[in-house]
DNA sequence: GAAACAGTTCTACATTGTGTAGAAACTTGT
DNA sequence: ACAAGTTTCTACACAATGTAGAACTGTTTC
């Protein structure tokens, strides 16, 4: 359910950048893409309404955040397409089976008690 | 790119189960809703168009076969996922330390070398 | 407090992906 | 050559997304 279109994955980016509540004015200004604030304001809305985005509306402009930060949000999402399967662990075992030497020794680390 | 819908899903997950090369009309009738060999070849065509699905066009009827293992194709969308970041262990590093210990005793044994 | 302005919500339209299937075209055995 | 089975083409509905104008609301200023 959590599925992202190019501009809502582009604006999340930018909340996740700049850890700050943005307005929807500085979101757009810091958008490449040359938009009309109400599209910016729509997208914002949308992401509200998914949950990812989260906002204040007691000032005035209003302002957003994201609600999880990128890395979280991440995790959920590995752990919805893990979801997806009957044998989760399999999966697993075949995703270590490809990762890089290196990046086997950082997992080793994260997971050494 | 890889996305699916709740049928092309169904339809995936048929070919996993049975590890067969199907014919359409099989699909069709494996599957739990009634719907028309059409609808179930048009699934298929997609799914080709894809990349998940293989087709026989030498027999008649064709046979239609996944691909890649599920294990495989889940393991492809997680590193789809991966790529969304800019850091990829600090993600894997968040996923890690919410796994169960269960599960994480899995993984140092996978891990292990 | 009325006007000007900034910000937000509503509404709308185009495009794309997906579920769905009939009509038309094609293949093959008899 | 025809009937039966199979595939392709075409089509439509519905949801998600990108896009933004029109209308509304709240704030500041004279």
């Amino acid at each position: 359910m959590a599925s992202l279109g190019d501009l809502e994955r582009s604006v999340m980016s930018l909340l996740w950048d700049s850890g700050q509540r943005l307005s929807a004015n500085e979101v757009c200004e810091q958008l490449d893409e040359d938009l009309a604030v109400t599209t910016v304001l729509t997208v914002l809305s949308r992401l509200e309404k998914k949950g990812l985005v989260q906002r204040e509306r007691t000032t005035r402009p209003h302002r957003y955040a994201a609600t999880a930060s990128r890395e979280e949000h991440t995790v959920q999402m590995l752990n919805e397409v893990l979801g997806t399967v009957p044998d989760r662990e399999a999966v697993l075992a075949r995703f270590i089976g490809g990762v890089s030497e290196c990046e086997a020794a950082a997992l080793r680390k994260i997971l050494s008690p």
